[in-house]
RNA sequence: GCCCACGUAGCUCAGUGGAUAGAGCAUUCCCCUCCUAAGGGAAGGGUCGCAGGUUCGAUUCCUGCCGUGGGCGCCA
């Protein structure tokens, strides 16, 4: 059997007690880095620098005091001093061959960690004002979010994923009266339609449904609909304002049917397009329930029973200034209802009241100034402001023929994610989402994303996984038998890269969970693909020495397990075949 | 004006308090009688925006400046 010790954990200890033996007294931190340079070792050490000055001695000379105490080790090779007081560390093979079988053995569960220590903790993404179509900046936030997620649970953490739904605000009063005015259109009630109302086209088929199904029910006179609202000319919102109240007026009850189908709609349409793209929430929370449920009079009663509520203009107003915001905010609006910062301050105690130990929100990078008054809000109330995490996510360009597509959801002419999808396919855009740092402006270069070439990483490290899946059909024996491959046969060189390659994957996974970077995982892919690609190229994998090629084969299906577990967090999938 | 990011090869971008800063694309050259050439190898290409500071050591941390993008509603 082949036992697998982790070479890092290994060293620190060996260096600990090499420390504490010739230095005693001296407890440093034992570091240890991955040197660019091959011939600086497998890893590099600077704990003697570190020493030096306090020591008062030459770090090289720490370096061979420490190097002198080093106890025996079947997996260190050998330990050297080099440049200003480096202390290298050269492995034996071994260290690095019984990774192959190790992987085999542990499964799924190669790559899983236990950093989160099932610590209960929120994902909310997404997000969106369920007034129309997901756009491609969505979809980045979608995917980010659901790739994030995904990399916390491998790391150990309990994770909830959350989408807030915006139902209760002006935007979705917008959203009822533009679908109200296509239909009083279909009634042959013509009011000239706001251009800052929704135009888009599935508003129109939103109230072709309503006609359909109910007639002309809500049919009133368009003279009716637009009496005493100013005009678009002088007062556009206001004019906007003015109809959605002429609407509710007049429809009463109704309005809410109007209201709560073009939501429905839409909503639905939102969550059947993220599922598509591998993107599912645990619960999609509304903010209409709090306002009915009464937490946002409990969570401004909070902030008042605390003393940093005051009146002005007869509005009511946070002082957030005292928690380092540039100026007070509103939570009540002089008309009486409360602002959408009053509704996500009673969302977020609700958040720390249904016990996650943290809570990361993600938004668009355009929110990053509504920060501070969040936070300062929750410490206002009271809670822990340092529980919440907030990820900011740049806004995605497409690229088509070095073409800019913008985009404006009221205008209506806008990429959606559903066009995105069918044009590059689910992988393509879950894999470029997160190819970039998610605070960084991302260029998405539509054209590479649908090139069947090895300009395109997805599918060089889907070859990767496909190439091995062949090999392993061509050869056609039992995986379980290659538990007990004699792993020493494996020594040239992309062998043994290959090996140190998978030997970085629970590390990568946990950075990429610490500094919620999934972009890290996407990288190390690309990375682990390329090494294979090479001792494809390098070595034949069925030979007639059975011993050998159990051994390889052993190393490539560990190499499968881990590109298909990593692509798998990436939401990207891992054909046999391509 | 204030606040937040970013500035690394021709292009798109990784990366790190350490030793000779990386990848892909693009350019030039080479490798399939063999498990998928959607692959591999080699070469050229850099004052890590500029200037100070902290440090044994800075591309990385701090400050200023220049440049780019974003944010500064009783919108959501």
């Amino acid at each position: 059997m082949n036992r697998y010790t982790e070479p890092r954990a290994h060293l620190i200890s060996l260096l600990q007690h090499a420390v504490s033996l010739a230095l005693p007294g001296n407890t440093g931190v034992i570091e240890l880095d991955r040197p660019k340079q091959s011939s600086h070792g497998d890893f590099a050490c600077n704990i003697a620098m570190q020493l030096a000055k306090t020591l008062k001695r030459p770090p090289r000379e720490v370096a061979q005091a420490v190097i002198a105490a080093l106890p025996a080790s079947n997996l260190l090779d050998k330990a050297e001093i080099a440049g200003p007081g480096f202390i290298n560390l050269f492995l034996k093979p071994a260290a690095w061959q019984s990774l192959a079988t190790h992987i085999l053995s542990q499964g799924d569960a190669w790559g899983r960690l236990d950093l989160g220590r099932g610590e209960r903790i929120q994902v909310e993404f997404v997000s969106a004002n369920p007034t129309g179509p997901l756009h491609v900046g969505h979809g980045r936030g979608a995917a980010f979010g659901a790739s994030l997620a995904n990399v916390l649970a491998q790391a150990g953490y309990q994770v909830h994923r959350e989408y807030y739904v915006n139902d209760a605000g002006r935007q979705m009063d917008i959203l009822a009266l533009s679908t109200w005015l296509r239909y009083l259109e279909l009634c042959n009630e013509f009011v000239p339609f706001p251009g800052n109302a929704y135009q888009g086209g599935y508003v129109r088929t939103m109230a072709d449904s309503i006609a359909a199904l109910h007639g002309d029910r809500y049919k009133r006179a368009a003279a009716e609909v637009v009496a005493g609202a100013p005009d678009a000319e002088s007062d556009a919102e206001g004019r906007l304002d003015a109809l959605i109240a002429n609407a509710k007026r007049l429809l009463g009850a109704d309005y809410a049917y109007i209201h709560g189908f073009a939501l429905e709609e839409q909503l639905g349409d939102g969550r059947n397009d993220l599922t598509e793209f591998g993107v599912v929430f645990d619960t999609w929370f509304s903010e209409k329930t709090l306002h009915e449920s009464g937490l946002i009079d409990r969570a401004v009663e909070s902030l008042r029973h605390h003393g940093h509520l005051y009146e002005q203009d007869g509005a009511l107003w946070f002082r957030s200034t005292a928690f380092g915001d540039e100026k007070d905010r509103v939570v009540r609006r002089d008309n009486g209802i409360y602002t959408y910062f009053a509704a996500d301050i009673a969302y977020h105690l609700n958040k720390f009241e249904r016990g996650f130990e943290r809570v990361i929100d993600i938004w668009g990078a355009d929110h990053h100034g509504y920060i501070p008054r969040v936070k300062g809000a929750l410490s206002a109330a009271g809670a822990d402001a340092d529980r919440l995490h907030v990820a900011l996510v740049q806004f995605a360009v497409l690229y088509r023929n070095g073409q800019k597509a913008s985009m404006s959801t009221r205008s209506g002419e806008y990429v959606t994610l559903r066009d995105l999808r069918a044009e590059v396919g689910n992988d393509a855009a879950r894999f470029f989402y997160v190819l970039r740092k998610s605070d960084q402006h991302l260029d998405f270069d539509l054209d590479l994303a649908k090139s069947q070439s090895n300009d395109n990483p997805v599918y060089y490290i889907q070859y990767a996984h496909a190439r091995i899946a062949s090999v392993m059909n061509a050869w056609g024996g039992v995986e379980a038998d290659l538990l007990d491959a004699e792993v020493a046969r494996l020594e040239q060189p992309q062998e043994i890269a290959l090996l140190k390659r998978l030997g970085e994957y629970p590390g990568v996974i946990a950075i990429a969970a610490q500094d919620y970077a999934p972009h890290t995982l996407a990288y190390y892919l690309k990375d682990l693909a390329a090494d294979l690609h090479g001792l494809y190229v390098a070595c034949q994998f069925l030979v007639e020495d059975e011993a050998l090629r159990d051994a390889r084969l052993a190393l490539i299906t560990a190499t499968r397990r881990v590109l298909k577990n990593g692509l798998a967090l990436l939401g990207v999938s891992a054909p046999d075949k391509m």
